[in-house]
DNA sequence: AGAATAGTGTCTCTAAGACAGTATGAT
DNA sequence: ATCATACTGTCTTAGAGACACTATTCT
């Protein structure tokens, strides 16, 4: 390499980005997950994966376009709720060399995302996260990542609106309360939920009624699809 | 460049790391700059900006690693608080192309750094934060970065024990208390202030007390300086 | 009527906030 | 005694949690 300035005596790290797309399916909460493929010369082939792969320095423009443009590639979503977790670095995690992966992770409601396993054919799949982790084992450092995510997730859930993401445009406050106790894994007490939710500014009220074999329920649509709406106090957290 | 497997097909961006080095001063909040330099080929000559540079990919085993090792560096602190507030990757940031900074802040206490400006002279300071910023023009992006610090440190001390990491060993509470005033930029209830803290696991008593011109007061240490202690609430953030 | 789920009334509990009061040293 | 700061007592307030109760639709 030519030495132009100092910048080029120093040698680059692998730099990708990975994603962690959660959604819920079956009342539970569920990742995407991609095959590593096969080629020689690729770490971990068949193994599944987190989606990500090397940042495109002439399509993306920064970290948060590359994030978008692969879960757009993978999902089909658009707009769904994205936010970085963090960076991890180092000199092991991948055989091919000193690397980085900046993590995101997305939630999308499981009705805007019917396209998936169809284009890459199996090479896709959402998997259940039991716990911190899913059945298969993970290429990379990929189940580190994974729990990394899913302890952000879980805690943010405590005290913001971020389960409001995973809901169609219309839905119930019982259904919003199902998708808090399934992304923490706990009941929660009915009454303290619709207080504590209706006190924001979170919902608005539509005016239809979910009927079903029992009284009908009020629908809600968000407010607003930008940014999570923070709560002034954590739920407690050890109750079930 | 020859490819040898896929992985040498995509162009590598510069991978640096920065740091915002925060410690108290004169009552107020202070954060570490330095002068960037002045060799042809260098941007934003003579201006300053977060400490930080490229990962040494043969003596740094991973990210953290890379910031400890520079913030050691810097200030000669080895055992801080230090956690990564995120990574900025863009094509735009840095005139020399496609380029990444993971972010990290540290919490030094005062009386454990004053060895700074001298070796290096004239071309590190402490400065003043001011709301979210510095009175200087700093380099590339790195107000954003030092705002986005400055609003991480704050919002977690609203309900975390991070102040703590700014104390030197033996410290009152009211010496505690005014750290979290000085971090927040607000005045706290001394009663509320005192039953919060004493009800964790964060402090010991020590055998001593600090005299002055009045009663003594207790003195104190930390139980552990590993991790910060997180409260079950934040604080109300709108009193003054 | 009964099942099923929606939605409310009300009490308790916890921790923050307000603020006045007492305690203990130096001068 | 006075001042300054340390420390406590106690009332109020906000919001979570518990839980029984009422409401409305369907079959």
């Amino acid at each position: 390499m030519l030495a132009m300035s100092t910048v080029e005596t120093f040698e680059r790290p692998l730099t990708t980005v990975d994603l962690a797309i959660f959604s819920i399916q079956d009342e539970a909460l569920h990742v995407l997950l991609v095959k590593r493929p096969a080629a020689k010369g690729e770490p971990y082939p068949n193994l599944w994966a987190l989606p990500g792969g090397f940042i495109d320095l002439d399509r993306d423009d920064d970290l948060e376009a590359c994030a978008s443009r692969k879960l757009k590639e993978k999902t089909g979503v658009v707009t769904p709720y994205l936010e970085q977790v963090g960076t991890w670095g180092g000199a092991k995690r991948d055989p091919r060399g000193w690397s980085t992966t900046t993590l995101y992770f997305a939630l999308v409601a499981a009705d805007s995302v019917a396209l998936i396993p169809g284009g890459n054919a199996g090479d896709a799949k959402w998997a259940r996260v039991d716990g911190h982790r899913v059945r298969d084992k993970l290429a990379f450092d990929h189940a580190e990542l994974l729990q990394e995510a899913v302890e952000r997730l879980r805690s943010k859930v405590e005290y913001t609106s971020l389960p409001a993401f995973l809901m169609p445009s219309e839905f119930t406050l019982s259904e919003l309360q199902r998708m808090y106790e399934i992304t923490l894994d706990r009941l929660l007490e009915k009454k303290a939920f619709r207080t504590r939710v209706l006190a924001t500014e979170l919902l608005e009220e539509v005016p239809r009624m979910r009927s079903g074999a029992n009284r009908p329920a009020q629908l809600y649509k968000l407010k607003s699809r930008k940014k999570p709406i923070f709560f002034t106090r954590a739920l407690s957290g050890e109750r079930g």
